[in-house]
RNA sequence: GCCCUCGUAGCUCAGGGGAUAGAGCGUUCGCCUCCGGAGCGAAAGGCCGCAGGUUCAAAUCCUGCCGGGGGCACCA
């Protein structure tokens, strides 16, 4: 990589200074390449020169000088500039500006692929309770989750996506009520759904579906109700998915793992190696010991005697370490951050070498023209729902919109201006440089003109300031890619688009493609290909759709 | 009370220790003989919440305070 090859020269640099007495011999600084904020600044920088200058108390200026006259010669820098406070601008060669594109013609899509990394990741994403539809929190958990897979694969992870079903416990007890209830309703009968239960429409529709369905055949079966709510909770919950772009590998269900005998097995071994007591006829773990705020109860006091969540998630870690991965992620919302502690705790209790992440997105919240928060409850029935958010803005102004912020930030959406954001949201502006770029490309065939051969005489002709911007911002997303995966952000990618999108804006102003010059035609052809490439690759990531035209 | 998170332009937000802190929207003023105007250019607009600390260097790291949001169940 670019960087690589910066910081060798400057090390190199670095040391002919040492040698030759310039500098003391122990003045070891870390050498970092980063990129200048203006484009005059050139295409690389460091300031290595202001951290020498600490150290040795010489002058930056000075130094910076110093060291620039002391970089061994590269066919890659074409010209270095000693600027501000101990800066060194590196101008980078035609012959890079050229092979960037050359680097995108020949390898496509997996011009920003990493190399290939030999480790397995599992993320776990969504998960919501299947006890009513998905709201627009678990629509940013999706996207997150999502778009965070997307970039591990492209960084070179091998990367697999699950769900887990919490088909299980106390809560989907009072969902089966509640559709119960619901259904008797139907009928015609009295019935009332629990007040700790679910009073959406929708387990009321749901009721009525099941009485037409069934008519009187489920008045006692309780059981048998709960398992048809669930079922179809779920399968809604996959529709919505689908419609939203997120497929998952794989889809867990708790029921499942407890007729496997995993959720007792899991709590067994937590027992076996001493983390729990029993106190007031129930389970607890120990996990004040193991870095938690608190002690946790993993198994209920009888006459349930069920494991509560944490008490399940037990067997389901261990579950998901034995299938072979080399690090579990879990994307939650922030209003699951109090079993963060719990979770870890697990983890150390059970010696588990590979990385137990957690990942916590803060929540979406919606308020009226006036600011006030309208907050939702999935009990009372208020929901903003996935569904109705797709139907509205569509799939991909919601996960762009969902994507353009940290995790850390909650995320307001002003209900009435949802519509109007489709007119103003950043997405149709990306999309719309992509199609346009496609348009160019298709006129110039229908012009029988074809983009450059992929070789650096063809493209030298390009280096109309606009021309050398644009490339530099191509030639960026390698970096990114793999920054953003580690840095589990994969927020920046939604502002990078935007700034490509704008660089091949400034081209497409400044640089008429198609012209009577043949040869240059094909060039600016050839950049408005990898253009093309790069910005459907980094929508494609974000999962976003790439149309050639709108 | 304790834990997490946010506080940057009028608004919504980027800025993983380094240069003159950026973008979109909004406002003002310009630009349609032009490959797609869902566009482009320019201007105005900032004690980076406050106070200490670490560092050659802090919007960025640490501590405290103030202010928003979220958690602190034998719910998930």
């Amino acid at each position: 990589m670019i960087t690589d090859d910066l910081t060798a020269l400057v090390e190199g640099a670095l040391d002919n200074l040492r040698s030759d007495g310039s500098i003391p011999p122990d003045s070891n600084v870390p050498v970092e390449i980063s990129r200048p904020q203006r484009p005059e600044h050139g295409e690389f920088a460091t300031n290595v020169a202001m951290a020498l200058a600490g150290k040795a108390k010489t002058q930056p200026r000075k130094l910076a000088e110093m060291l620039a006259g002391a970089l061994p010669a590269s066919e890659l820098v074409s010209q270095v500039d000693v600027a501000g406070p101990g800066f060194i601008n590196f101008h980078l060669s035609p012959k890079w500006l050229t092979g960037v594109l050359i680097d995108i013609a020949e390898r496509g899509r997996d011009f920003g692929r990493g190399a290939y990394r030999d480790q397995k990741i599992q993320i776990e994403f969504v998960s919501a309770n299947p006890t009513g539809p998905l709201h627009v929190g678990s629509g940013r958990n999706a996207a997150y989750g999502d778009a965070l897979a997307r970039l591990l694969t492209a960084a070179g992870y091998e990367v697999s996506r699950e769900y887990y079903i919490n088909d299980a416990g106390k809560q989907m007890e009072r969902f089966g009520a509640s559709l119960h209830a619901r259904y008797l309703q139907a009928l015609g009968r009295t019935a009332e759904v629990p007040e700790d239960g679910y009073q959406g429409e929708y387990l009321a529709d749901l009721g009525k579906q099941l009485a037409a369905e069934f008519g009187e055949e489920l008045v006692d079966g309780q059981a048998r109700i709960r398992a048809l709510g669930t079922e179809r909770m779920v399968d809604m919950h996959r529709r919505t998915l689908e419609r939203f772009g997120v497929h998952f590998d794989r889809w867990t269900s708790e029921t499942a793992l407890h007729k496997a005998g995993k959720i007792t097995d899991g709590i067994q071994r937590l027992i076996e190696r001493g983390h729990t007591f029993e106190a007031d006829g129930a389970v607890w773990f120990r996990s004040s010991e193991l870095g938690a705020p608190r002690d946790q109860v993993i198994v209920r006091s009888s006459p349930e005697a069920t494991p509560t969540y944490l008490g399940s998630d037990v067997g389901y870690l261990i579950d998901k370490i034995e299938r072979g991965f080399d690090r579990v992620i879990y994307v939650w919302g922030a209003d699951h951050h109090g079993n963060m502690a719990g979770l870890k705790a697990v983890a150390k209790a059970l010696e588990i070498q590979q990385p137990v992440e957690v990942i916590l997105h803060q929540m979406v919240n919606f308020v009226t023209p006036e600011g006030e928060a309208a907050k939702m409850s999935k009990r009372a029935g208020q929901i903003v729902t996935l569904d109705s958010l797709i139907d509205e803005v569509g799939t991909d102004a919601a996960r762009f919109t969902l994507l353009s912020r940290t995790v850390d930030a909650t995320i307001d959406f002003d209900l009435d201006l949802v519509s109007s954001q489709t007119q103003e949201n950043p997405v149709y502006y990306v999309q719309y440089q992509h199609a346009r770029a496609c348009s160019i490309l298709s006129n110039a065939a229908g012009e029988g003109i074809e983009p450059a051969e992929p070789d650096p005489t063809a493209l030298d002709l390009l280096g109309h300031p606009s021309e050398t911007a644009l490339i530099r911002k191509l030639a960026e997303l390698p970096e990114l890619v793999v920054q953003s995966a580690e840095l589990r952000a994969p927020h920046r990618l939604t502002h990078y688009a935007q700034a490509l999108a704008s660089d091949f804006s400034a081209f497409y102003r400044d640089c008429r493609v198609l012209t009577e010059d043949a040869e240059l035609s094909g060039a600016r052809l050839r950049l408005a290909d990898c253009t093309r490439v790069v910005l459907a690759d980094t929508l494609d990531l974000l999962g976003v759709s790439a149309p050639e035209s709108m």
